[in-house]
DNA sequence: TATTGTTATACTCTATAACTATA
DNA sequence: TATAGTTATAGAGTATAACAATA
């Protein structure tokens, strides 16, 4: 027998919102964020923060106006993101030499090792979230998603 | 010669994120919702509105409680929408004769033109935002995002 | 003139706890 | 004792505009 939780969701499913892809995209999305924030936390990150350690560790040098791009973020959100950071010791600014308004983002060796352990973390939770895929489907819904994520490529 | 803002995003785009499903999930997610927002303004709706109404339209009648589960909010925030949606003469409140505690929501003759108007709006926007996909992609890329927004299924 | 980073501000969203009425 | 709805509130996230330094 359901738990009534069970039962309350099995009610809607038929709806037609089940069919509607931003909505399924919503719905994953929350629930990946649920369980990619609690596994980011004993490393004290959170998904943005996560993601900015990440490519500032990329090696990439990406000043703040791309990561506010690449993360769809406002450059005053990436402002106090890197504040956070820095203040951490995870990441340097440094300023661009070719365009001196620019900062350049750099992971500290701290910040690489940190990064590295966290991504760890992210992986593991993220495997446990998708379980019910297999690889092969993991895959396709990557490349599909990507397509997306990134529609002028 | 592309524009500085793709040149950005290339120079990231090689980046470990952009294997990571969470983040293509969270990048694709907020490209659909800032679309659907968009297209759902002129109805005065946004996503989370549009899909209160949408479930109460749908006739299953469900209490708030059952939409709070199913839409992943939190119950009170569920009122506020409800509020609004019945202030706007789009729902109504009726007590569960089975459970005089719980409240179902049913939407009313207005509240079903409207949220049928809206989905046609939000569904030409989706079909924009994911021209790029074939419709065979977009039914797969569907169901496995279904098997990600509801595992329990 | 336009752009990068920054600050300030207001607004929305989210999470939590407490209360009431029913069960 | 537990649950549905409500209220209040604090915290996080988001959006906007303005400014200094630089292009």
């Amino acid at each position: 027998m359901p738990k009534p939780a069970d039962v309350a969701a099995t009610g809607l499913r038929a709806s037609a919102l089940t069919d509607d892809l931003s909505f399924l995209l919503a719905r994953a999305n929350a629930i990946a964020l649920s369980a990619g924030n609690a596994a980011l936390a004993e490393h004290g990150l959170k998904a943005r923060s996560y993601s900015v350690l990440s490519l500032a560790a990329d090696g990439a040098g990406p000043s703040q106006r791309e990561l506010a791009e690449f993360l769809r973020l406002d450059p005053s959100q990436v402002v106090s993101l890197v504040d956070d950071l820095q203040s951490r010791g995870l990441v340097e600014r440094r300023p661009d030499p070719a365009d001196r308004r620019a900062n350049v983002v750099i992971a500290t060796d701290a910040g690489r090792s940190l990064a590295a352990a966290a991504r760890d973390s992210a992986r593991s939770a993220e495997e446990r979230v998708h379980a019910q895929l297999s690889a092969d489907e993991r895959q396709t819904l990557t490349d599909l998603l990507r397509a997306l994520a990134f529609p002028d490529a």
